[in-house]
RNA sequence: CUUUUUCUUCCGGAA
């Protein structure tokens, strides 16, 4: 059964849960019987795959089974909740399995950590943090790294600074995690220059850039509209047998878009497709993006079309970014009518797929419509902002 | 054999 649960495994890595829970089906038929891991897998399974009441029925059902939850369970649970915005069904989860006798383990803690940090309660996390020891754990390299991010996230960079100074004194090994936050945070900082040396010093201690690595700065270059350094780093990338993948694709796209490379940008994808990488949502979105903002809208109700057609729905982003774009070419009438035909397709329209017409009505002296709609906007229970 | 940390479009947070 260990070779059957490295298999489930596999397919829960893929986010192929359903297949996964349909072999499982077939093979109890067989007599095969589960054990906690399965379970435990599958759980995951379903959390990381964003369907966390499913997850929650499984453990049910384990449950039903004869298997108690383990400390793995109950981690996997907790953090797989929280990511899914159910905070407070894993803080319920955390005191049953207080009250069960399981004890937390440093990867409960590292989660709860991390939880707090996503919350923007990074002082909070710094506490649990530092109550560690006195309960019998050493921060490893995930916690530090949690708290790390953490502080450079909210611009704590000193703070941060700090964290990395205390945590080489304690012999806790920067790991390649560990510089890929601090470059992320030194480009967020504006700090390229900073960031690309420190790609060079992780390279002296041992450390080998990965495709992480590469995408943050090749997105940190683009952002400040670096392009032509992101492509060099891009063949630096390639030539370093380091495969790019679809967000490495979309940060190049982004920033050609921004320079004003539209063409170049759309040329992008075709080269995805050769490499077999399959662009996204978030690769349209960008350049119907660019086609809006120079008011062609002819190209970027293409885009769409050509997103539709290889298999994407449109999504908020999509109707948002093209209701900004008919606007900029005050075809207002337009973006009215797909604003009310999101609903339709499954989408609440949020005030930002209405800024852009309130304002352009407002501008062009059309107060009174843009009243109308704003009233009509609040009927819908849609937060201004 | 299973659980925790890092990268992309829009928005938000802070001002």
């Amino acid at each position: 059964s260990v070779t059957f649960n490295v298999l489930l495994h596999g397919f829960c890595k893929q986010g192929r849960v359903e297949e996964a829970t349909s072999l499982l089906e077939e093979m109890s038929g067989n007599g095969f019987s589960p054990n906690r891991v399965t379970f435990n897998t599958l759980i995951n399974g379903f959390c990381k795959a964003g369907e966390a009441s499913k997850a929650a029925e499984l453990l049910e059902k384990m449950g039903a089974e004869g298997f108690e939850p383990d400390v793995i369970t109950y981690n996997t649970l907790i953090s797989g909740l929280c990511r899914n915005g159910k905070s407070q069904e894993a803080r319920r989860l955390l005191d049953e399995m207080v009250s069960s006798d399981c004890v937390p383990d440093l990867v409960t803690y590292n989660s709860l950590i991390n939880v707090m940090c996503k919350e923007g309660k990074v002082e909070e996390a710094r506490e649990l943090f530092n109550e560690l020891t006195s309960k019998g754990y050493e921060p490893d390299i995930y916690t530090h790294n949690i708290i790390l991010h953490g502080l450079c996230r909210c611009d704590k960079v000193d703070a941060a600074a700090e964290l990395f100074g205390e945590m080489l004194a304690k012999g806790c090994v920067p790991d390649i995690v560990t510089y890929n936050v601090l470059i992320d945070s030194f480009c967020r900082e504006g700090r390229l220059n900073r960031a690309m040396q420190l790609l060079r010093e992780m390279e002296n201690k041992g450390c080998h850039p990965d495709f992480i690595t590469y995408n943050t700065l090749i997105d940190g270059l683009c952002k400040k509209e670096r392009v032509q350094e992101a492509e060099e780093l891009f063949g630096e990338m390639n030539d370093r047998g380091i495969m790019p993948t679809v967000i490495t694709y979309n940060s190049l796209i982004d920033g050609r878009c921004n320079v004003g490379r539209i063409e170049e940008a759309t040329e992008l994808i075709d080269e995805m497709f050769l490499k077999g990488l399959v662009p996204d949502k978030v690769t349209y979105n960008c350049i119907l993006k660019a086609f809006c903002k120079v008011g062609n809208i002819q190209k970027a109700t293409d885009i769409i079309q050509m997103m539709i057609h290889n298999g994407w729905d449109p999504d908020v982003v999509t109707y948002g970014t093209l209701i900004y774009g008919l606007c900029r070419s005050g075809r207002y009438e337009p973006a009215i009518k797909i604003l009310r035909s999101m609903p339709m397709k499954g989408m609440l329209p949020e005030a930002v797929a209405y800024n852009p017409i309130l304002r352009g009505l407002c501008m062009r002296q059309r107060t009174r419509e843009a009243m109308a709609l704003y009233t009509e906007m609040l009927e819908q229970g849609v937060a201004p902002t």
